[in-house]
DNA sequence: ACATTGAGTTCTACTATGTGGAACTCAGAT
DNA sequence: ATCTGAGTTCCACATAGTAGAACTCAATGT
């Protein structure tokens, strides 16, 4: 199913943004084109547009970098409030548990993460930056459809293991167990042998944004650790939906046409 | 002059996406729209593309902020080194000057200011984020002409004020003057009663890459006062060079197709 | 010094793709 | 219940983007 709506182009530079933020240095103008799947023609004078908005750089050696508009919007401050306001708590998820800890926002059609504490385990969950994790079968995914931050995805529910949860009637009857809970669980859901619960995020007005997941093999996250980490998360993320309130509030200020 | 080479929509997403990054808060949806004067149907799939990738986030009252992609950017570390190393010698600068203090990259046809530490003064240079500051009558536009970082533009050298230098000859020895000091001045060349004094931050291999300036009225930047702030701008910009130094090498690790 | 290879940009003819007005949907006001 | 405003979807048209080929420039080899 290719984008429903028309826009190559964009989506083109998107792709083209994307691989350049997530790289981890200056990628090669080749290296990106091949990437993106582009001609190199085309993957040039995209960039060039691009340039010309100070979203890219191009270096002496014409690879790609983030701009200056992305360094300023990075260095100061606005930058995502959450982030900032969650590290600690996932940090100090990271240390109780010892396993992998992710923050995650809601995407339009699967879970966005954001950041990531890495399992102090050799055996842990891996970063999965650009994955694409299904609501239904994810913690984080649960935690979104059970709060009302996603709708349930139209169409059929995939299956990803023996134990996911297909059917529209058994995933409600989940849902109210996380939020009876007050945090979700997958069991060998999304992938055999993987373990993750998760617990949301509100801003001020109760609404749930975002959620903080805690990750392992199911080796390690048995019975009743799994309650544990339950109540660790809990106890976080209530901390930082109380951080986010104070915050979040003035929409002055208008937008120049510059 | 409308943008040479043809990238309508690239350049109409970009310009959404560099709004909303540059607007302190979630912008609305219309207000928008209007910014960057497009139709909202237009602007409506543009934005739906954005969102796609990650790079812009809808929130529940359809007002846009920046997405998912880009605050795991800013968030973690790899945002550019520059700033984070220069931070303190801007702040330095500020303390020990009281005068608006800006770091600055050579953007493809103008100044690309990065990062800014305001005036301890009422009259003071004001933010100037998205403003095209010209090359050859800004002081730290002289600084990337003078080593190289940005050639000479093709054309007519623009009049800002009676005394922007407009002439190839007077401009080449205005350089050469600032390759001997070490710094570069601009005094009532780019606005009347402005005045500014740049200094160059060079790359491990001696690249001029980025710039500083410290700028203010000339009822206070007067004739010896300049030489002070410019020997204080050569020491932090060294300090940050240095800095930069020792960074900055490691070209391995792949792109993935995700 | 001259050919060779490779990386990136510019050109160009073709048509696929993006455009924007109008119609539509939905939510909140009156 | 009707209206108003905000945003999304639709659709016929032509503008704007596409990709191959030609071109430029630099680095490398003989």
């Amino acid at each position: 199913m290719p984008p429903p709506t028309g826009t190559q182009a964009v989506d083109r530079a998107s792709t083209l943004l994307v691989t350049v933020l997530q790289a981890d240095r200056p990628v090669p103008f080749a290296e990106l084109a091949a990437a993106a799947q582009l001609p190199k023609s085309t993957a040039s004078r995209i960039l060039t547009s691009l340039e010309r908005h100070g979203l890219v750089r191009r270096g002496s050696d014409s690879s790609i970098r983030p701009g200056p508009v992305l360094a300023r919007y990075a260095g100061s401050g606005r930058a995502d409030a959450l982030l900032r306001l969650a590290q600690p708590h996932l940090a100090r998820l990271g240390e109780l548990t010892g396993e992998t800890v992710n923050l995650a926002v809601p995407g339009p059609t699967a879970v966005d993460q954001i950041a990531q504490v890495d399992s102090r385990f050799l055996l842990g969950a891996v970063n999965w930056v650009g994955r694409d994790v299904p609501f239904h079968c994810s913690a984080l995914g649960k935690v979104f459809l059970a709060y009302g931050a996603v709708q349930v995805p139209r169409g059929r529910l995939d299956r990803r293991t023996d134990r996911t949860i297909t059917t529209r009637e058994r995933l409600d009857a989940d849902l109210e167990g996380v939020r009876r809970r007050g945090f979700a669980i997958t069991d060998n859901e999304l992938e055999a042998g993987l373990i993750a619960v998760a617990a949301p995020i509100a801003d001020a007005d109760g609404t749930v944004v975002a959620a903080v997941s805690v990750t392992g093999p199911s080796v390690r996250l048995t019975g009743n650790r799994i309650a544990g980490v339950g109540r660790l998360l809990i106890a976080e993320t209530r901390a930082i939906s109380r951080a986010l309130d104070p915050a979040e509030r003035p929409r002055n200020r208008k937008v120049g046409v510059a």
